[in-house]
DNA sequence: ACAAAAGTGTTGAGAGTACACCCATGC
DNA sequence: GCATGGGTGTACTCTCAACACTTTTGT
């Protein structure tokens, strides 16, 4: 058995998304090392041999961000023989929302460098992980519209505002706000909840502070093919 | 970067199903050897070197069965370290869809034993391979519900009864026929097709036969949790 | 003749979508 | 006082879901 598996190596990736400046950002690494020595990548690392594979996205995602709680979702595996020059290496995608307020504002020393980047204007970036990136942002989207990941993304509190214009910039696309509002109060089981507090200081009235109910159904039934 | 791969294998677990008998089969194969001596397990190998993790699925079936031209979708990478009592494996599951008139009656003859079980009746299994297949499950009818998935386990041409039968089978609930047949012929664009043959023989009137098209938009629009 | 399966429409309820104005507050 | 943002209701359309009978054919 052990011949076998002795020439491939796993790695795992983290695409990690954070609403910042009203985009969709993504943190990225500045490789020091070949193969792909000063391109850009998505942080990662090799899975050590006495951790799970989840573990290793965690402590992936801690050694660069700084990061802990975190929704942390397994995307998909890479596995062609040629997508990394160094030999065989298969690597396990993931996929993380930081809160806004969670969201570090520097990545840690792991890196050589290390910056947040709008995913409308990515940079060339190493190995298949435009590809990777591509795929984590088509299902971060999806999720999105039929359950309530979106909240990941927010502050614990935030108007309803803030949530719709999270939705938008995600989706790109704007959204009635009265059928916004609406569609989330009114939902039964609630989904929000008040917190009695405001927030104030900007121009206009104050507004009314939610937060996510954690007992809440993440999860629209979808519409089915068939009756 | 060799010494940190070292420890680690990598596998590929096979689900595949089946629809025969009026109920939802899968396939398992008897262990020959240690661990877990005797036990039914879920069909899978080790990933070599040379080939993709999906190649490395799509051999594995085709050795275990003969099966070759399926739907196959990859599952989910399950990645703890004591998963496997002999050292550290990671294995990437797959999914696979067997029409009817594929389903190889047998299966191959790498494993000593194999056996079609319906999934509402399996016996103990080798390492973590009863949750995994749980999972495969829960995915399947996920899917089955939003996607028309479900084609792929029907002959080339079939009536719409016949459809019908299969998601009940799988779904577990019985579906109106009205409604069934309303939404799958008046699909715009269109899922089906009639091939103008019919099947007859059986006791009534004869039936339509229609055909999956192949350029079918296999998906619904989920309902959206936000307008 | 009888049992089994194929095929076919309508209606009522609920969800979805489009749309505009007033008021509070900071500057 | 004016620009910005918060908050609110209604009417129309469409989709969904429930429901029963007639006809064909094999035995």
């Amino acid at each position: 058995m052990a011949d076998l598996a002795l020439n491939i190596a796993l790695t795992v990736d983290v695409i990690i998304f954070r609403l910042r400046e009203g985009e969709l950002q993504t943190l990225l690494i500045k490789r020091g090392l070949a193969p792909y020595k000063g391109r850009w990548a998505i942080p990662g690392g090799f899975v050590r041999p006495d951790e799970s594979v989840d573990a290793a996205a965690r402590r992936e995602l801690f050694e660069e961000t700084g990061l802990k709680e975190v929704y942390l979702e397994q995307l998909y595996t890479f596995g062609e023989p040629k997508r990394d020059p160094r030999g065989r290496v298969v690597t396990v995608a993931y996929f993380v929302l930081a809160a806004i307020a969670q969201a570090a504002p520097q990545a840690g020393d792991d890196a050589a460098e290390a910056q947040w980047r709008p995913i409308t204007d990515l940079p060339p970036l190493a190995f298949d992980h435009a590809s990777i990136l591509a795929y984590a942002l088509k299902r971060l989207r999806y999720k999105l519209e039929y359950t309530a990941v979106g909240f990941e993304l927010l502050p614990e509190e935030f108007t309803l505002t803030e949530l719709q214009t999270a939705y938008e910039i995600i989706l790109g696309e704007t959204l009635d706000k009265r059928n916004f509002r609406r569609r989330l109060l009114e939902a039964d089981p609630p989904i929000i909840e008040e917190t009695g507090k405001y927030r104030t200081g900007q121009v206009g009235p104050r507004a009314q502070l939610y937060r996510y109910r954690d007992d809440a159904v993440a999860e629209v039934r979808a519409r089915r093919l068939f009756p």
